[in-house]
DNA sequence: AAATTCTGAGAAAGCGTTTTCTCAAACCGT
DNA sequence: ACGGTTTGAGAAAACGCTTTCTCAGAATTT
């Protein structure tokens, strides 16, 4: 029976053929081995640019066992700072070479482990941003996963480097900032229950508030969105907190509508700082002062742990922190109460 | 000689063993192929468990011709816009068993045909957002990137379904709704020459034109980056219009940024439309009135096309075209001039 | 000039699946 | 009970490369 009907794609094969050599030959000079005579070397690159052959890659990869992509996993693509760290990694891997596969698990943290798995075996590699899973679950999945560098996570098991963001000094930074400007009554909005991020904050909060046990500090339960943030609006109000710590700029956003739209001006009545500094912070009404994190830095040297773990090179230092700098916008001010007892 | 250290992989060899059955049949049972005595497909999936087996996508992936992998190029992973369609196809993908590949060009457009070509030799079939690449380009790379689906462009040959935003008809409403608001002198800050979309709306204005001949219509050419609107306010206010049309939201928003720097009020000043309704464009201040546009929807349908291409199901529309809808917020208002002759 | 070491390129063995091909055994109708 | 279909599973051939193994012939050594 003849063949089946060539996809007129031009193999190895076709490319040995037309110089006159073997395939073993023109893998060689594919792939830049020097122990081949120049002239043959050239012949077969002008036969592979007038064949306009191109190296299948589902090939390469099973013969070599690494397929030169490694895989992102985050909770939600819409979220600007993974978006960040996306960016960050993808522009770092290009420019090894590196191509990145990108899996959401859309919040959903029981698909984290499933995700991150087939990534893995797809990949030569995997990211994992900020997984909800639980520690249990993220100390068990790891090996399985290796090489893999966490983003705002951690293990215990060591061989998995870390990137991390210093959000309990940002916080801290945040609530000084506040109490400096004279609010005795601080009240944070908790971001989610299962992010590691939340817990560093409410970590730093604790450090804060033993430096300042004058300060009044208050907790109130929500979530990382916009409307997390513009349905929290009432508990705010509610807690008759003067500085208010938004878990990020998303919340911070949402609450600053929120209050807008209950007639509360910030930051005459209530100041509002947000975290991570998304591009859009310095454009909300007021401006958002916010702790700036370089989320394209986190990104950047994720890949570069994960190119040592690749390379097998020994990375320096398996856990990278990075600190975040508050900056200090309209959102926050001397709160009413003083100004109020001191008239002009 | 012993074998290289056997990193631990289980493969359908061991499971066949384990099972006491050929590969094949192993193979038969992963694959759902029915062909097989139900208590053998029983014993080989106990033995798959028990071993914890999972395919090798590389081999799976040469033995199929297929990666159930799709490739995503974008012009810039920091746009709102194309962050949008990623996550749209993205997700949708997703609910097929597909995953998404990015490739960023950095707006470098040399770099999208390689990129390009790359992703789609990765993988199945490769979407191609909004690139900058000239038509004849585009053309010339369209055959050898089969299947692929264009975000905001099309080809000439048939069989490259085309998923558009009508962005004439969006910046025609726009344009509209500033002339109906009283504004006779209207500006257009325009986006990259490159960029398609602009000159979809280079057209619409044109159609606008015609239906508003007592309009006055500038074109200020411009860029896509907040920066970009922001950078544009010297000849946005030099102009003398009171109505501006930013290229998109980005530059909206630069362009309201720069205007408050300069104590412009908006909209009593001067009125500002963007374009696109990223999440952010209502908090700013004002709120921009722009033309919503379903993004995810667009990033959702390209990955049906595409679906449907690799299916070989012939998807009913090739072209389909996606309407925006204006959002009339704050940043428009009354021109000044006739707010100043109807004096209370 | 014979023996030894290098060089460079072809032959062939993987890489881990899927998918024909084959073929024995069970099943069928007459 | 016998030729003719089905079933079901194993053997083996792809899939398209990379890489080890081999082995002529050239280069070098004695």
């Amino acid at each position: 029976m003849a063949k089946r009907v060539r996809p007129i794609r031009v193999g190895i094969a076709d490319v040995a053929k037309q110089a006159g050599v073997s395939l073993a030959t023109v893998s060689r000079v594919m792939n830049g081995n020097f122990s081949v005579d120049p002239e043959i070397a050239e012949r077969v690159r002008a036969a592979a640019t007038e064949l306009k052959y191109q190296p299948n890659p589902m090939g390469r990869n099973l013969a070599r066992g690494k397929t030169d992509t490694i895989g992102v996993v985050v909770p939600d693509l819409g979220n600007p700072t993974f978006q960040g760290v996306l960016r960050g990694v993808s522009r770092a891997a290009a420019q090894d070479g590196y191509r990145v596969l990108i899996a959401d698990s859309s919040e959903v943290s029981s698909e984290e482990a499933v995700l991150a798995g087939e990534a893995r075996r797809r990949c030569d590699g995997v990211v994992l941003c900020a997984p909800r899973m639980s520690a249990a679950e993220l100390e068990e999945l790891a090996p399985s996963l290796h090489p893999m560098v966490l983003v705002n996570r951690s293990t215990e098991a060591p061989g998995n480097p870390s990137v991390m963001v210093d959000y309990g000094r940002g916080i801290q930074d945040l609530a000084t900032h506040l109490a400096g400007l004279g609010h005795t009554k601080i009240a944070y909005v908790a971001g989610p229950e299962s992010s590691a991020s939340n817990a560093l904050r409410l970590a730093g909060l604790e450090l804060f508030q033993q430096t300042h046990p004058h300060v009044d500090l208050v907790i109130l339960h929500n979530g990382s969105t916009f409307e997390d943030g513009h349905e929290s609006t009432g508990d705010v109000v509610a807690s008759g907190a003067t500085g208010i710590l938004a878990f990020n700029d998303l919340t911070a956003m949402g609450l600053l509508s929120g209050l807008n739209e209950r007639g509360v001006k910030v930051p005459e009545d209530i100041s509002v700082t947000g975290f991570d500094d998304i591009p859009f912070a310095r454009f909300t009404t007021p401006p958002l002062t916010t702790a700036a994190v370089p989320i394209m830095d986190v990104g950047e040297h994720a890949w570069q742990q994960m190119r040592d773990l690749l390379n097998g090179t020994d990375s320096a230092d398996s856990l990278r922190v990075f600190e975040p700098h508050i900056v200090v916008r309209g959102s926050t001010g001397v709160p009413a109460k003083i100004t109020a007892s001191t008239p002009e």
